[in-house]
DNA sequence: CCGCTGTGAGACATGAATGTCTCACATGGT
DNA sequence: ACCATGTGAGACATTCATGTCTCACAGCGG
Protein backbone atom coordinates (compact mmCIF):
# COMPACT_ATOMS: atom_id res chain seq x y z
CA UNK A 1 0.00 0.00 0.00
CA UNK A 2 1.51 3.29 0.66
CA UNK A 3 3.88 1.97 3.14
CA UNK A 4 6.63 1.88 0.37
CA UNK A 5 9.24 -1.05 -0.11
CA UNK A 6 11.89 -1.25 -2.22
CA UNK A 7 10.96 -2.84 -5.33
CA UNK A 8 12.96 -4.41 -8.70
CA UNK A 9 12.08 -0.86 -10.36
CA UNK A 10 13.37 1.04 -7.76
CA UNK A 11 16.87 0.61 -9.53
CA UNK A 12 18.30 3.35 -7.34
CA UNK A 13 18.94 2.02 -4.17
CA UNK A 14 20.78 4.60 -1.72
CA UNK A 15 23.10 2.13 -1.11
CA UNK A 16 24.77 0.99 -4.25
CA UNK A 17 24.59 5.03 -5.33
CA UNK A 18 26.97 6.02 -2.01
CA UNK A 19 29.11 3.11 -3.13
CA UNK A 20 29.77 4.19 -6.63
CA UNK A 21 30.13 7.82 -5.54
CA UNK A 22 32.43 6.70 -2.73
CA UNK A 23 34.50 4.75 -5.38
CA UNK A 24 34.81 7.28 -7.88
CA UNK A 25 35.36 10.39 -5.76
CA UNK A 26 37.96 7.79 -3.60
CA UNK A 27 39.74 8.65 -6.61
CA UNK A 28 38.93 12.22 -8.21
CA UNK A 29 37.49 13.95 -4.77
CA UNK A 30 36.69 16.97 -7.34
CA UNK A 31 34.58 15.03 -9.51
CA UNK A 32 30.85 16.49 -10.84
CA UNK A 33 27.79 15.33 -9.91
CA UNK A 34 26.95 14.29 -13.13
CA UNK A 35 29.83 12.31 -13.32
CA UNK A 36 29.06 10.65 -9.53
CA UNK A 37 25.49 10.04 -11.46
CA UNK A 38 26.93 8.72 -14.69
CA UNK A 39 28.96 6.45 -12.51
CA UNK A 40 26.33 4.90 -10.49
CA UNK A 41 24.74 4.27 -14.16
CA UNK A 42 22.01 7.17 -13.01
CA UNK A 43 20.70 10.55 -13.93
CA UNK A 44 21.55 13.16 -12.55
CA UNK A 45 18.38 14.52 -12.00
CA UNK A 46 17.55 10.72 -9.89
CA UNK A 47 21.06 11.42 -8.09
CA UNK A 48 19.42 15.05 -7.08
CA UNK A 49 16.34 13.51 -5.86
CA UNK A 50 18.05 10.75 -3.45
CA UNK A 51 20.52 13.52 -2.26
CA UNK A 52 19.83 17.37 -2.22
CA UNK A 53 22.85 18.70 -3.33
CA UNK A 54 26.36 17.88 -3.29
CA UNK A 55 26.87 18.92 0.37
CA UNK A 56 24.00 16.39 1.37
CA UNK A 57 26.15 13.83 -0.60
CA UNK A 58 29.38 13.86 1.46
CA UNK A 59 27.61 14.15 4.38
CA UNK A 60 25.38 10.79 3.70
CA UNK A 61 29.58 9.69 2.30
CA UNK A 62 30.52 10.51 5.68
CA UNK A 63 27.66 8.61 7.43
CA UNK A 64 28.67 5.61 5.54
CA UNK A 65 32.37 6.15 6.06
CA UNK A 66 31.74 6.31 10.21
CA UNK A 67 29.13 3.44 10.38
CA UNK A 68 31.90 1.07 8.04
CA UNK A 69 34.76 2.27 10.43
CA UNK A 70 33.05 1.52 13.57
CA UNK A 71 31.57 -2.14 12.10
CA UNK A 72 35.52 -2.81 11.65
CA UNK A 73 36.14 -1.36 14.96
CA UNK A 74 33.66 -3.66 16.66
CA UNK A 75 34.69 -6.94 14.15
CA UNK A 76 38.08 -6.13 15.20
CA UNK A 77 37.30 -6.78 18.92
CA UNK A 78 40.05 -4.49 19.96
CA UNK A 79 39.66 -4.85 23.34
CA UNK A 80 40.79 -9.05 22.86
CA UNK A 81 44.42 -10.15 23.36
CA UNK A 82 47.53 -8.27 22.44
CA UNK A 83 46.93 -4.80 21.62
CA UNK A 84 49.48 -5.20 18.34
CA UNK A 85 47.03 -8.45 17.19
CA UNK A 86 43.94 -5.95 17.61
CA UNK A 87 45.70 -3.19 15.30
CA UNK A 88 46.16 -6.07 12.74
CA UNK A 89 42.81 -6.94 12.89
CA UNK A 90 41.56 -3.30 12.68
CA UNK A 91 43.72 -2.91 9.81
CA UNK A 92 42.28 -5.95 8.11
CA UNK A 93 38.88 -5.12 9.20
CA UNK A 94 39.52 -1.40 7.88
CA UNK A 95 40.74 -2.67 4.24
CA UNK A 96 38.04 -2.48 2.38
CA UNK A 97 36.71 1.28 3.77
CA UNK A 98 40.10 2.16 3.35
CA UNK A 99 39.45 3.80 -0.19
CA UNK A 100 36.79 6.12 1.08
CA UNK A 101 38.32 6.80 4.68
CA UNK A 102 40.96 8.54 2.61
CA UNK A 103 38.56 10.75 0.79
CA UNK A 104 36.75 11.21 3.83
CA UNK A 105 40.42 12.28 5.39
CA UNK A 106 41.46 14.39 3.21
CA UNK A 107 37.60 15.71 2.62
CA UNK A 108 37.73 16.66 6.24
CA UNK A 109 40.70 18.84 6.40
CA UNK A 110 38.74 21.52 4.59
CA UNK A 111 35.51 21.28 6.50
CA UNK A 112 37.71 23.86 8.72
CA UNK A 113 34.91 25.94 9.76
CA UNK A 114 32.33 23.75 10.60
CA UNK A 115 31.51 21.17 13.56
CA UNK A 116 32.46 18.00 12.53
CA UNK A 117 30.22 14.72 13.17
CA UNK A 118 30.09 12.87 16.04
CA UNK A 119 31.73 9.67 14.95
CA UNK A 120 34.63 10.63 14.34
CA UNK A 121 35.41 11.37 17.71
CA UNK A 122 33.64 8.17 18.78
CA UNK A 123 35.82 6.16 16.70
CA UNK A 124 39.11 8.49 17.50
CA UNK A 125 38.35 7.83 20.85
CA UNK A 126 37.86 4.07 20.53
CA UNK A 127 41.18 3.64 18.40
CA UNK A 128 43.26 5.95 21.02
CA UNK A 129 41.94 4.06 23.70
CA UNK A 130 43.23 0.81 21.90
CA UNK A 131 47.23 2.19 21.53
CA UNK A 132 46.62 3.38 25.33
CA UNK A 133 46.03 -0.28 26.65
CA UNK A 134 49.03 -1.12 24.00
CA UNK A 135 50.73 1.25 26.44
CA UNK A 136 50.00 0.62 29.50
CA UNK A 137 50.22 -3.24 28.81
CA UNK A 138 53.80 -2.65 28.23
CA UNK A 139 53.42 -3.51 24.02
CA UNK A 140 53.57 -0.04 22.69
CA UNK A 141 55.89 2.95 23.56
CA UNK A 142 55.03 5.53 25.62
CA UNK A 143 57.09 8.38 23.51
CA UNK A 144 54.49 8.21 21.04
CA UNK A 145 50.81 9.68 22.46
CA UNK A 146 47.41 7.81 21.18
CA UNK A 147 46.15 10.89 19.96
CA UNK A 148 49.18 10.85 17.35
CA UNK A 149 49.12 6.77 16.53
CA UNK A 150 45.76 7.38 15.65
CA UNK A 151 46.27 10.10 13.37
CA UNK A 152 48.87 8.23 11.49
CA UNK A 153 46.99 5.41 11.46
CA UNK A 154 44.20 6.97 9.15
CA UNK A 155 47.40 8.57 7.59
CA UNK A 156 48.84 5.58 6.63
CA UNK A 157 45.52 4.17 5.46
CA UNK A 158 45.28 7.00 3.03
CA UNK A 159 49.14 6.85 2.14
CA UNK A 160 48.15 2.84 1.60
CA UNK A 161 45.45 3.61 -0.61
CA UNK A 162 47.36 6.43 -2.63
CA UNK A 163 50.08 3.87 -3.28
CA UNK A 164 47.73 1.50 -4.80
CA UNK A 165 46.20 3.80 -7.02
CA UNK A 166 49.08 5.38 -8.57
CA UNK A 167 50.24 1.48 -9.15
CA UNK A 168 53.16 1.53 -7.52
CA UNK A 169 52.07 -1.21 -4.70
CA UNK A 170 50.06 -4.67 -5.30
CA UNK A 171 46.83 -4.71 -3.23
CA UNK A 172 47.74 -8.11 -1.55
CA UNK A 173 50.55 -5.80 0.28
CA UNK A 174 48.48 -3.27 1.52
CA UNK A 175 47.94 -4.96 5.02
CA UNK A 176 51.51 -6.09 6.02
CA UNK A 177 52.54 -2.49 4.49
CA UNK A 178 50.67 -0.31 6.66
CA UNK A 179 50.60 -2.87 9.95
CA UNK A 180 54.21 -3.04 9.49
CA UNK A 181 55.44 -0.17 9.37
CA UNK A 182 52.67 1.53 12.33
CA UNK A 183 53.80 -1.42 14.28
CA UNK A 184 57.37 -1.66 13.48
CA UNK A 185 58.50 1.15 11.95
CA UNK A 186 61.32 1.10 9.09
CA UNK A 187 64.21 -0.13 11.40
CA UNK A 188 65.39 -3.85 11.48
CA UNK A 189 64.93 -4.78 15.49
CA UNK A 190 67.23 -7.14 16.57
CA UNK A 191 64.38 -8.65 18.57
CA UNK A 192 61.29 -8.88 16.72
CA UNK A 193 58.09 -9.72 17.70
CA UNK A 194 56.31 -12.40 16.08
CA UNK A 195 54.96 -11.94 12.75
CA UNK A 196 51.95 -13.06 11.07
CA UNK A 197 52.47 -15.03 8.21
CA UNK B 1 66.92 51.68 -16.91
CA UNK B 2 64.50 49.38 -17.80
CA UNK B 3 66.51 46.41 -16.16
CA UNK B 4 63.87 46.50 -13.50
CA UNK B 5 65.15 45.75 -9.53
CA UNK B 6 62.68 45.70 -6.51
CA UNK B 7 62.13 48.98 -5.07
CA UNK B 8 60.34 49.43 -1.71
CA UNK B 9 57.30 50.48 -3.84
CA UNK B 10 57.06 46.93 -5.40
CA UNK B 11 56.11 45.28 -1.89
CA UNK B 12 54.79 42.33 -3.57
CA UNK B 13 57.63 40.04 -3.70
CA UNK B 14 56.91 36.80 -5.82
CA UNK B 15 58.43 35.03 -2.58
CA UNK B 16 56.15 36.55 0.11
CA UNK B 17 52.99 35.43 -1.92
CA UNK B 18 53.66 32.15 -2.32
CA UNK B 19 54.76 31.68 1.13
CA UNK B 20 51.50 33.43 1.95
CA UNK B 21 49.39 31.33 -0.45
CA UNK B 22 51.08 28.21 1.08
CA UNK B 23 50.45 28.88 4.77
CA UNK B 24 46.72 29.77 3.24
CA UNK B 25 46.31 26.66 1.30
CA UNK B 26 48.00 24.15 3.38
CA UNK B 27 44.64 25.03 5.78
CA UNK B 28 42.05 25.52 3.27
CA UNK B 29 43.08 23.70 0.24
CA UNK B 30 39.90 25.67 -1.31
CA UNK B 31 41.04 28.88 -0.51
CA UNK B 32 39.44 31.84 -3.10
CA UNK B 33 42.18 33.48 -5.25
CA UNK B 34 40.70 36.95 -3.60
CA UNK B 35 41.47 34.86 -0.09
CA UNK B 36 44.83 34.00 -0.88
CA UNK B 37 45.32 37.94 -1.90
CA UNK B 38 44.33 39.08 0.88
CA UNK B 39 46.41 36.94 3.21
CA UNK B 40 49.23 37.86 1.13
CA UNK B 41 48.23 41.59 1.87
CA UNK B 42 47.48 42.55 -1.72
CA UNK B 43 44.31 42.74 -4.57
CA UNK B 44 43.10 39.85 -6.50
CA UNK B 45 44.29 42.38 -9.39
CA UNK B 46 47.73 42.41 -8.30
CA UNK B 47 47.72 38.70 -7.83
CA UNK B 48 46.58 38.11 -10.88
CA UNK B 49 49.18 40.23 -12.58
CA UNK B 50 52.29 37.83 -11.26
CA UNK B 51 50.11 34.29 -11.26
CA UNK B 52 48.21 34.23 -14.42
CA UNK B 53 45.50 32.44 -12.78
CA UNK B 54 44.69 29.21 -10.35
CA UNK B 55 46.23 26.43 -12.47
CA UNK B 56 49.92 29.03 -12.49
CA UNK B 57 50.12 29.98 -8.91
CA UNK B 58 49.36 26.33 -8.06
CA UNK B 59 51.98 25.25 -10.50
CA UNK B 60 54.28 28.08 -9.12
CA UNK B 61 53.83 26.42 -5.50
CA UNK B 62 54.69 23.05 -6.55
CA UNK B 63 57.71 24.49 -8.14
CA UNK B 64 58.47 26.20 -4.57
CA UNK B 65 57.48 22.88 -2.69
CA UNK B 66 60.24 20.78 -5.28
CA UNK B 67 62.67 23.30 -4.99
CA UNK B 68 62.09 23.36 -0.58
CA UNK B 69 62.22 19.83 -0.94
CA UNK B 70 65.23 18.94 -2.96
CA UNK B 71 67.11 21.75 -0.52
CA UNK B 72 66.64 19.75 2.26
CA UNK B 73 67.36 16.74 0.56
CA UNK B 74 70.86 18.06 -0.03
CA UNK B 75 70.85 19.99 3.45
CA UNK B 76 69.94 16.19 4.82
CA UNK B 77 73.58 14.85 3.30
CA UNK B 78 71.67 12.04 2.73
CA UNK B 79 74.89 9.77 1.60
CA UNK B 80 76.33 10.50 4.88
CA UNK B 81 76.27 7.91 8.20
CA UNK B 82 73.76 5.65 9.37
CA UNK B 83 70.73 5.87 6.84
CA UNK B 84 68.42 6.03 9.82
CA UNK B 85 70.14 9.53 10.91
CA UNK B 86 69.70 10.89 7.32
CA UNK B 87 66.15 10.17 7.99
CA UNK B 88 66.18 12.09 11.14
CA UNK B 89 68.01 15.02 9.26
CA UNK B 90 65.73 14.83 6.36
CA UNK B 91 62.56 15.15 8.31
CA UNK B 92 64.29 17.84 10.59
CA UNK B 93 64.75 19.69 7.52
CA UNK B 94 61.85 18.84 5.64
CA UNK B 95 59.47 20.20 8.47
CA UNK B 96 59.31 23.92 7.77
CA UNK B 97 57.68 22.98 4.36
CA UNK B 98 55.57 19.98 5.69
CA UNK B 99 52.62 22.41 5.38
CA UNK B 100 53.27 22.95 2.07
CA UNK B 101 54.20 19.65 0.81
CA UNK B 102 51.16 18.37 2.48
CA UNK B 103 48.74 20.53 0.73
CA UNK B 104 51.30 19.32 -2.71
CA UNK B 105 51.09 15.89 -1.61
CA UNK B 106 46.54 15.61 -1.61
CA UNK B 107 46.44 18.52 -4.30
CA UNK B 108 48.58 15.97 -6.37
CA UNK B 109 46.01 13.17 -5.90
CA UNK B 110 43.58 14.92 -8.14
CA UNK B 111 45.88 15.86 -10.79
CA UNK B 112 44.95 12.24 -12.71
CA UNK B 113 45.07 13.31 -15.68
CA UNK B 114 47.77 15.15 -16.38
CA UNK B 115 51.56 14.37 -16.11
CA UNK B 116 53.26 15.36 -12.77
CA UNK B 117 56.45 17.64 -12.68
CA UNK B 118 59.42 15.86 -12.93
CA UNK B 119 60.58 16.96 -9.47
CA UNK B 120 58.53 14.78 -7.98
CA UNK B 121 60.17 11.97 -9.65
CA UNK B 122 63.75 12.70 -8.94
CA UNK B 123 62.65 13.68 -5.02
CA UNK B 124 60.94 10.08 -4.63
CA UNK B 125 63.96 8.90 -6.40
CA UNK B 126 66.44 10.27 -3.88
CA UNK B 127 64.40 9.16 -1.19
CA UNK B 128 63.63 6.02 -1.97
CA UNK B 129 67.16 5.34 -2.77
CA UNK B 130 68.23 6.48 0.85
CA UNK B 131 65.83 3.83 2.00
CA UNK B 132 67.25 0.82 -0.06
CA UNK B 133 70.96 2.15 1.16
CA UNK B 134 69.37 1.66 4.46
CA UNK B 135 68.21 -1.93 3.77
CA UNK B 136 71.76 -2.71 2.14
CA UNK B 137 73.38 -1.67 4.79
CA UNK B 138 70.92 -3.73 7.17
CA UNK B 139 69.76 -0.94 9.07
CA UNK B 140 66.05 -1.16 7.43
CA UNK B 141 63.84 -4.05 6.89
CA UNK B 142 63.56 -5.28 3.65
CA UNK B 143 60.17 -6.40 3.44
CA UNK B 144 58.89 -2.81 3.37
CA UNK B 145 59.54 -1.50 -0.21
CA UNK B 146 61.38 1.81 -0.41
CA UNK B 147 58.74 3.17 -2.45
CA UNK B 148 55.98 2.67 -0.21
CA UNK B 149 58.49 3.87 2.73
CA UNK B 150 58.71 6.69 0.91
CA UNK B 151 54.77 7.15 0.12
CA UNK B 152 54.69 6.39 4.00
CA UNK B 153 57.30 9.58 4.90
CA UNK B 154 55.22 12.06 3.01
CA UNK B 155 52.02 10.51 4.28
CA UNK B 156 54.00 11.18 7.87
CA UNK B 157 54.61 14.37 7.61
CA UNK B 158 51.06 15.13 6.18
CA UNK B 159 49.46 13.81 9.39
CA UNK B 160 51.57 15.59 11.91
CA UNK B 161 50.99 19.13 9.87
CA UNK B 162 47.42 18.07 10.00
CA UNK B 163 47.72 16.93 14.29
CA UNK B 164 49.12 20.29 14.76
CA UNK B 165 46.80 22.62 12.95
CA UNK B 166 44.06 20.74 14.74
CA UNK B 167 45.46 21.64 17.77
CA UNK B 168 45.89 18.15 19.11
CA UNK B 169 49.88 17.91 18.80
CA UNK B 170 52.33 20.17 20.09
CA UNK B 171 54.61 21.90 17.64
CA UNK B 172 57.76 20.49 19.00
CA UNK B 173 56.79 17.14 18.93
CA UNK B 174 56.79 17.35 15.12
CA UNK B 175 60.06 15.58 14.54
CA UNK B 176 59.63 13.36 17.23
CA UNK B 177 56.63 12.06 16.26
CA UNK B 178 57.54 11.72 12.57
CA UNK B 179 60.60 9.89 12.61
CA UNK B 180 59.94 8.21 15.59
CA UNK B 181 56.86 6.50 14.03
CA UNK B 182 58.70 5.94 10.57
CA UNK B 183 61.62 4.41 12.05
CA UNK B 184 60.88 2.61 14.96
CA UNK B 185 56.95 2.23 15.04
CA UNK B 186 54.21 1.75 17.69
CA UNK B 187 55.86 -0.97 19.53
CA UNK B 188 58.25 -0.65 22.14
CA UNK B 189 61.36 -3.34 21.21
CA UNK B 190 63.66 -4.92 23.95
CA UNK B 191 66.52 -3.62 21.76
CA UNK B 192 66.04 -0.09 20.52
CA UNK B 193 68.59 2.36 18.42
CA UNK B 194 70.11 5.01 20.58
CA UNK B 195 67.66 7.63 20.39
CA UNK B 196 68.63 11.14 19.49
CA UNK B 197 67.83 13.79 22.30
C1' DC C 1 57.80 69.23 -11.32
C1' DC C 2 56.29 65.73 -14.33
C1' DG C 3 56.07 61.14 -16.22
C1' DC C 4 56.58 56.21 -15.32
C1' DT C 5 55.27 52.19 -13.08
C1' DG C 6 52.96 49.20 -10.08
C1' DT C 7 49.07 49.01 -7.29
C1' DG C 8 44.05 48.92 -5.36
C1' DA C 9 39.38 49.08 -6.25
C1' DG C 10 35.75 47.96 -8.73
C1' DA C 11 32.92 46.89 -12.90
C1' DC C 12 32.13 43.40 -16.19
C1' DA C 13 31.97 39.11 -18.90
C1' DT C 14 32.64 34.17 -18.83
C1' DG C 15 32.29 29.45 -17.68
C1' DA C 16 31.17 25.68 -14.89
C1' DA C 17 28.73 23.33 -11.51
C1' DT C 18 24.66 23.42 -9.16
C1' DG C 19 19.80 23.38 -8.16
C1' DT C 20 15.02 23.34 -10.08
C1' DC C 21 11.52 22.15 -13.11
C1' DT C 22 8.85 19.89 -16.77
C1' DC C 23 7.61 16.15 -19.64
C1' DA C 24 7.61 11.69 -21.67
C1' DC C 25 8.24 6.89 -20.71
C1' DA C 26 8.54 2.39 -18.64
C1' DT C 27 7.27 -0.78 -15.18
C1' DG C 28 4.62 -2.79 -11.48
C1' DG C 29 0.43 -3.16 -9.03
C1' DT C 30 -4.52 -3.03 -8.97
C1' DA D 1 -6.53 -1.98 -19.06
C1' DC D 2 -5.47 1.70 -16.07
C1' DC D 3 -3.17 4.24 -12.69
C1' DA D 4 0.67 5.34 -9.74
C1' DT D 5 5.39 5.86 -9.21
C1' DG D 6 10.14 6.45 -10.17
C1' DT D 7 13.10 7.49 -13.76
C1' DG D 8 15.85 9.77 -17.86
C1' DA D 9 16.51 13.59 -20.59
C1' DG D 10 16.83 18.06 -21.17
C1' DA D 11 15.76 23.07 -20.60
C1' DC D 12 16.45 26.70 -17.51
C1' DA D 13 17.91 29.97 -13.77
C1' DT D 14 21.31 30.73 -10.31
C1' DT D 15 25.42 31.07 -8.07
C1' DC D 16 30.27 31.64 -7.64
C1' DA D 17 35.05 31.68 -8.80
C1' DT D 18 37.59 33.14 -12.35
C1' DG D 19 39.64 36.08 -15.81
C1' DT D 20 39.80 40.72 -18.00
C1' DC D 21 39.56 45.48 -18.18
C1' DT D 22 39.51 50.38 -16.80
C1' DC D 23 40.59 54.09 -13.88
C1' DA D 24 42.42 56.67 -10.13
C1' DC D 25 46.25 56.99 -7.02
C1' DA D 26 50.87 56.84 -4.86
C1' DG D 27 55.79 56.88 -4.90
C1' DC D 28 60.11 57.00 -7.32
C1' DG D 29 63.20 58.83 -10.88
C1' DG D 30 64.60 62.09 -14.14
Amino acid sequence: MSHMVYSRLMAVDRDHVLRSAAALLTRRSTATMDEVAKSAGISRATLHRHFAGRDALVRALESLGIEECEKALDAARLDEGPASDAVRRLVREAEPAAGLLAFLYTENQLFEGEEQHDGWARIDARISALFRRGQQSGEFRIDLTPVWLTEALFGLLASAVWLLQSGKGAPKDFHHMTVELLLGGALRHSVRPIEES
